[in-house]
DNA sequence: TCTAATGATTTTTA
DNA sequence: TAAAAATCATTAGA
């Protein structure tokens, strides 16, 4: 990504030696203008002693001065002292100093926080939309997923290709936005990465700017960028749940029943009124029966008692015409026992005597109101067609 | 548009 | 834990 290019003719020190200040760099700087170090004279050690020391000592005393008053000058005289320093002999060498002592100094203490582990939560946010189909190829898995659990739970009606194809155009709309939103902001991301990075490789000019500063920058440019990603990514999360919930949410698909379905559940309610539980069996059987699912059995049968008993008068009416049918029904059974119904199957043989609507509320299991509280659940291995007990007492 | 009916879900209860 | 009870959300008919 970045690559490590020197910044000026000259590299690093190598850091041997003890020069001016004790900094190890000024070694490179001592060396740059004096490829003889022949100390002919024996004397002092180094610069020291020598004409030629003396004259870069001044040399490199009279850049720093110049450097430490830069501050101070106006902008016309700073961008004229720039120049000729940037034109200096010495600079080179200088600068691979200044970026050794900057380096070492305060850079180094911000190493320790580099290579920060991946965020879980961005881990959880990628793996979350890459199963519902957002991220990574697009294959309509959220989708399947999707429909497969609201068929599982019951809550799909066989005619619900329409509201899969629904939910897949939205998935694929919110994907769409997902991946414009994403190309966007790495453009801007890499945009602003180019820009910084011209930028101090500008100030690189005038002042010590190494290439691994760069690089930290830019990795402190990307972590920025990665956290608007997370945001991103979050809200398409939001928004896959939301139209999730409202795909799986069944009561916005509610269908009643068909006619016959219901015919086929209260002819059983009401031929069972006594004790309209009916077993796993049962369920399993009316089920089949209705085209619907053994849940949905439950619920119908769970709402029905609940109904019937609030307001029994309401349903008297409904009670015996069943009655009647339930009769009718029997009788003929009487001919042949086991007579197909409408929908094909066998029916239970139907109780000859005549229903008694309220027959329920002088069982044991039921209390005084006319309700089933005693909670008996019908004797296990009850079925639409074994159970002949009810409507006879 | 209103309302009753109805299937499903959630909370409470025994 | 299943059923009762309360509630929600949708459908269907007037």
């Amino acid at each position: 990504m970045l690559q490590q290019q020197p910044l000026t003719g000259n590299g690093p020190s190598n850091g041997r030696g003890l020069g001016v200040s004790g900094h190890p760099g000024m070694h490179a700087l001592n060396s740059v203008h004096q490829p003889s170090q022949h100390r002919s004279d024996g004397g002092e050690s180094g610069l020291e002693g020598t004409e030629n020391g003396h004259e870069t000592r001044r040399d490199i005393g009279d850049i720093l001065q110049q450097i430490m008053t830069i501050t101070d000058q106006s902008l016309d005289e700073a961008q004229a002292k720039k120049h000729a320093l940037n034109c200096h002999r010495m600079k080179p060498a200088l600068f691979s100093v200044l970026c050794e002592i900057k380096e070492k100094t305060g850079l180094s203490m911000r190493n320790t926080q580099e290579e920060e582990p991946q965020d879980p939560q961005l881990v959880r946010l990628d793996n979350m939309l890459l199963a519902e189909g957002v991220a990574g190829p697009e294959k309509g898995g959220g989708a399947a997923a999707a429909v497969s659990a609201a068929t599982s739970s019951g809550g799909m009606s066989p005619d619900s290709s329409l509201e899969h194809s629904d939910y897949k155009s939205k998935l694929s709309q919110i994907r769409s936005i997902y991946h414009t939103e994403l190309e966007k902001y790495e453009q801007a991301c890499t945009e602003f990465t180019t820009h910084v990075m011209n930028l101090l490789r500008e100030q690189s000019r005038t002042r010590p700017v190494t290439p691994r500063e760069i690089e930290r920058m830019v990795a402190i440019i990307h972590r920025k960028f990665s956290s608007i990603q997370t945001q991103l990514k979050q809200s398409t999360c939001e928004a896959v749940m939301i139209l999730r919930s409202r795909f799986l949410d069944a009561r916005r698909k509610r269908r009643n029943f068909s006619k016959q379905a219901t015919e086929v559940l209260n002819e059983y309610f009401y031929s069972h009124l006594s004790n309209p539980y009916p077993s796993e069996e049962a369920k399993e059987e009316l089920a089949k029966q209705c085209g619907i699912t053994v849940s949905q059995v439950s619920n119908w049968f769970g709402n029905k008692r609940i109904r019937y008993k609030k307001n029994i008068g309401k349903f008297q009416e409904e009670a015996n015409l069943y009655a009647m049918k339930t009769a009718l029904g029997a009788r003929q059974g009487d001919d042949s026992p086991h007579t197909p119904n409408s929908t094909g199957t066998r029916r239970r043989r139907l109780l000859l005597e005549p229903w008694r609507p309220l027959s329920f509320l002088h069982r044991k299991k039921s209390n005084a109101n006319g309700n089933w509280q005693g909670r008996a659940s019908p004797p296990s291995g009850t079925s639409p067609r074994t159970d002949h007990s009810d409507n006879s007492d």
